[in-house]
DNA sequence: TTGAAAGCGCTACCAC
DNA sequence: GTGGTAGCGCTTTCAA
């Protein structure tokens, strides 16, 4: 802990006002050559570095942004973060990670805890039902940019992956190989991303003329969840040739249980998911699935909000939905 | 954006002065129930919420705390940063995240960004050789707790496991098993977590009495290693019956090539790792590997560090290593 | 129990 | 080109 040297040390000390200091700092008008080289001298030689926080307080921004996803610890989420830290970072930012469990409590205190922290603005992936009215309460005080989930009647950024068509294709490709015959396990349903897949899935299957409905289980994007009702679907005799699940983790699981109850997969029984999780590409058999462009998506939103910042905040809202794409891999 | 309603609105509408809003904010002396309460109502009805940038300006201190690890997206430090992250918001504090992917160089610009800031303490898990005076510089503003990856030479708390010990269980169980004929892959070798798990790996064996040598390649803990090296035993034919791997990660991505070139796990190669990441219960063969308890150590770190931010700074250096344990599975 | 006022370290406007 | 100075919004003596 050492003693902090101020702005005023310096100018004392290369007889300068403070004013050309900050000056020297900011490169922000024009300093005699020789001033600015002996300010930058003395700035050296006695090691200051700005205090960030006077400046933040003065000039009325932080660079700082904050992050709020449900758990950085889900193996989806980190390319996420990766991605809007690195497009921060680009750009002199700096980023405050908030984990909310998709908890609307914890998503609350974190908009609440950034605000007060003044963050320049908020990427938010919401996991609970009362997104809205936070995402509301965050735009008040800053830009907000939506990911991944998409969130209605709020006026912001938004970046999302076409779950709809993402699904659809996935369905397109489970009819190709001869399923007729899906179960379906769903993730949470209050989220946008859970309701697009469901709607993809049955809707590819109408436009395809198979009148039997899926067998839908509702899930939680939780691995556990998939193993146990993939155990459900064997203990019951189900007469399904095919599990297709909102997201990998519920995909692996089932196939786990599958596997575990001796069940070869894909012969006897064919398992697809949804997110490409680096996971999904290393078991074997290895898991057919949607990838989703995760980093992209990261560094897309915080790009969206960092431009919003630098040039006026007047943007209208802008929307990107990517495109997920297909990989079939041995698990269908 | 809406209108930043600041201590004086809230005082002016009460009728009192800055300072007695100021004291019901902080609860930090006597105010008279009445004028308390008064002042509260006007609080909630403009919706007030403190500038905590102003407050840190004026307190010298931010409430947040800096993390800086190499890569989030790397499987292991999720789980860290998770601790990190939980430890410090359930006392109030809020985490900036920097990945450095393991230079030097952006560990030092995130030290850098990390000071600015003025964070009131930083977890360190390092990942360059220049290590000792970045955390040293570090050191010099702000409470640093090294995390995972020892730092020589450095006064401060440290949050680790026992690398040697972990290797050489491994060891002890990999020779219990019949393994005479050891490849390893090691990591990067300026981290001491690499050198110590090497470490235990030889004095394992030499305590054995083996005085056959391992097979030693120098890793650097990424998949396509673990897998580019396997595929080298098997052309070269190596006189190897199991292969020992720094990281999970590189286990993963042996066995992976093993599996590919129809070799079959344990039987014809055993493989081992170290991290017990998630994926490594889930594969199948699953990975016998030595489990460190991430989550956990990352709370502990954060912990050292806010215990001396709230108590007094001058607390003598603690470190805590934690016991790593071996977990056989199936493929050794 | 409350108010006035001096900072915290910096930026930015206004003079010279 | 450079200096003086009024804030930024809050905390914290010091008085009253």
């Amino acid at each position: 802990m050492g003693t902090r040297v101020t702005i005023k040390d310096v100018a004392k000390k290369a007889g300068v006002s403070i004013s050309t200091v900050s000056r020297v700092l900011n490169k922000s008008s024009y300093v005699k050559k020789s001033t600015f080289e002996r300010v930058e001298a003395v700035i050296s030689e006695l090691g200051y570095s700005p205090n960030h926080i006077a400046r933040s307080l003065s000039k009325g921004t932080t660079g700082i942004i904050g992050a709020i996803l449900p758990d950085i610890s889900n193996p989806f989420f980190p390319a996420l973060a990766r991605g809007i830290g690195d497009a921060a970072v680009a750009r002199g930012y700096t980023l405050i990670l908030c984990n909310t469990d998709g908890y609307a409590s914890h998503e609350k205190s974190s908009v609440r805890a950034l605000l007060e922290k003044q963050v320049d603005g908020i990427v938010f992936v919401t996991g609970s039902s009362r997104a809205v009215e936070l995402v509301r309460e965050a735009s008040k005080a800053c830009p907000v940019a939506v990911i991944d989930r998409e969130v209605q009647g709020v006026s912001c950024d938004m970046v999302t992956v076409d779950n709809y068509r993402g699904s659809f294709e996935m369905t397109r490709h489970l009819l190709n190989t001869g399923h007729r015959h899906i179960a379906y396990i769903t993730g949470p349903m209050h989220l946008s991303t859970s309701r697009e897949r469901l709607r993809g899935l049955r809707d590819c299957l109408a436009a395809a003329g198979i009148e039997r409905q899926p067998l839908v289980f509702n899930g939680d994007f939780k691995y556990d969840t998939g193993y146990s009702f993939a155990r459900e679907i064997i203990r019951l005799g189900l007469d399904v040739t095919c599990v297709y699940c909102a997201n990998d983790l519920m995909a692996l699981g089932a196939m786990r249980s599958f596997l575990d109850s001796g069940l070869k997969v894909p012969e006897q029984m064919a398992v697809a998911g949804f997110d490409d999780i680096a996971m999904s590409s290393l078991i074997r058999p290895a898991l057919t699935t949607i990838a989703q462009p995760a980093y992209q998506m990261g560094v897309i939103a915080a790009e969206f909000l960092l431009e919003r910042l630098d040039n006026g905040k007047e943007l209208a809202p802008r929307s990107k939905i990517l495109e997920p794409v297909l990989v079939i891999r041995d698990s269908t």
